[in-house]
DNA sequence: ATGACAATTCCAAATTGA
């Protein structure tokens, strides 16, 4: 199974070019976030042409995330346990869920298509629920894999974080002054590492960009950040057999600024008539 | 250089993004 995750950045603005991705690169199963849209304004029809069901999730123009499979969908849940909301001047446990988390089931593999709040600014109100955002989704990590430590787990998206100092090659981003890149970010992606997911793109994809911003010829001078990731518990890390990050989405016309992430996986086949063969 | 991108929406100035 091909599993990617792509902040595409509007998807009524990039159907086509969304779907003839999927097509092209074989993908089975891809988590998209930003889509900018409502439900009942995702462009069902070109997906479908093209073989794959979806499940959407939106309140408004902002955020808003969907996975699109070949496979069935199964047992979708909208937000992770746990999630908190935003409400300016207030960050307690009865402010607004935004559309940042879609989670569902797809031939036995739990995938969550995660979109992180921004941040905006390192004293700014949504970077105190960027924080919190990221924490809870660790402990709703740990709690998932204490029930079932077995569990093929994937937490996919666009986190809105730089872990690495080489994952950072936008001059205008600095540490001490710009979001993505703090301590206080870098430890709470770091969390999810120790709730026990781990980046299974970095280790066959060591350099690379995911981001590069329309502004300032980053792309054309590749000064971008990897801020999207693919994070998968053990026994979901046990089954990827490769990855790459798909660099030339940046190009042509009206591209995301960002670029999809992808991931090949050998599952175990679950079939019943499957009898092992015993010699001697 | 009063800028330099791109998406959304009460169609257009404001908001968001990273």
């Amino acid at each position: 199974m091909r599993l990617a995750t792509w902040n595409v950045n509007s998807i009524r603005a990039r159907v086509v070019r969304t779907v003839e991705f999927a097509v092209r690169e074989n993908i089975d199963v891809l988590a998209m976030q930003e889509i900018k849209c409502k439900p009942e304004q995702f462009p069902y029809a070109e997906f479908e042409a093209a073989g794959y069901h979806v499940v959407a999730h939106g309140l408004n123009q902002w955020n808003g995330v969907a996975i699109a499979s070949r496979e069935p969908i199964e047992d979708v849940e909208l937000s992770f346990a746990g999630m908190p909301g935003f409400q300016k001047g207030y960050d307690g446990p009865d402010a607004p869920l935004e559309a940042r988390a879609i989670g569902a089931t797809i031939n036995g593999v739990r995938v969550w298509s995660l979109y992180t709040p921004n941040g905006r600014a390192l004293d700014d109100p949504h970077m105190t629920y960027k924080l919190h955002w990221l924490d809870a989704l660790a402990r709703y990590t740990e709690t998932e894999l204490a029930a079932n430590p077995e569990l093929k787990l994937a937490l996919v998206g666009d986190f809105n974080v730089a872990p690495l100092d080489e994952d950072n090659g936008d001059p205008t981003i600095v540490e001490g002054v710009s979001t993505h890149v703090s301590p206080a970010e870098r430890a709470a992606f770091g969390a999810l590492q120790s709730a026990g997911l781990t980046d299974v793109v970095r280790p066959l994809v060591p350099t690379g960009y995911t981001y590069w911003d329309y502004k300032q010829l980053r792309f054309p001078r590749n000064e971008g950040l990897r801020i999207d990731f693919i994070l998968g518990s053990s026994a979901f890390a046990d089954a990827v057999s490769g990855a790459f990050i798909a660099r030339d989405e940046r190009k042509g016309e009206i591209p995301s600024d960002h670029v999809p992430v992808v991931v090949d996986l050998d599952l175990d086949p679950v079939d019943d008539d499957d009898v092992p063969m015993i010699f001697g």
